[in-house]
DNA sequence: GTTTTATGACGCAAACATACGACATTGTAT
DNA sequence: ATACAATGTCGTATGTTTGCGTCATAAAAC
């Protein structure tokens, strides 16, 4: 019952850059980060509705996709945004949506 | 265990954009009918490895979010983009890749 | 050295998504 | 009218995601 594998590469890469911001607290963290300048750690949890398991795990996942960087500051965790990840985000999906413009206007 | 409507009105509306795109089938069927100019109907599912029921259910899912229209064509089922909706969806993801930018590069 | 603190990993339950066969509906052809 | 075709809906099985409590670990404070 996994049929994703059947799909092109291109169309698998961009579903999964999808997927990681199809969640409203992983775009709140994502903006969080680019707010807060000085990229503070797990006080991220506080300033989101959801337990501070719950937001590990979101941050897990944006950090297993590449569009944040953790690193240990003693016993704390200092996150932040990945530029380079964001800017091929960026391309990913500007190349997508220039993709599907129809070519044909008569169409419908 | 719904916790998505603590957030941002905005971060759930951008979450569910990229949620219609998170899975391969969907992204295939946007791309196959910017490709096709005559808007051809569920022959749709004859370009994907899924059934058709199941590929049924995925312009359900396009359809709901606007980015493809349909119209009746005796028996069959024409569909095709929406050229409005695949602006939003530009100008949405834009929008929030420029929100992320950080804006002070000494942070990390 | 013991305690406290910040964090990640593990395991579970509820909710949701994916895939599909079987059925219903509606339009066309005979 | 009857048969056939294209499509959508429903029910269901299986897989995945979300959310969280509990535990383990490791740095810091005492």
């Amino acid at each position: 019952m996994k049929k994703l594998e059947l799909f092109d590469k291109h169309q698998q890469d961009l579903a999964k850059w999808a997927k990681v911001l199809s969640h409203p607290a992983r775009i709140a963290i994502l903006q969080y980060l680019a707010s807060c300048n000085t990229c503070i750690s797990g006080d991220i949890s506080d300033h989101l509705p959801l337990s501070r398991t719950t937001v590990s795990q979101h941050l897990k996942e944006l950090k297993e996709i590449g569009l944040i960087k953790g690193e240990v500051e003693g016993l704390k965790m200092r996150y932040c945004l990945d530029d380079k990840a964001i800017e091929a985000l960026n391309q990913i999906f500007s190349d997508f949506v220039t993709s599907i413009q129809p070519q044909n206007k008569e169409c419908c």
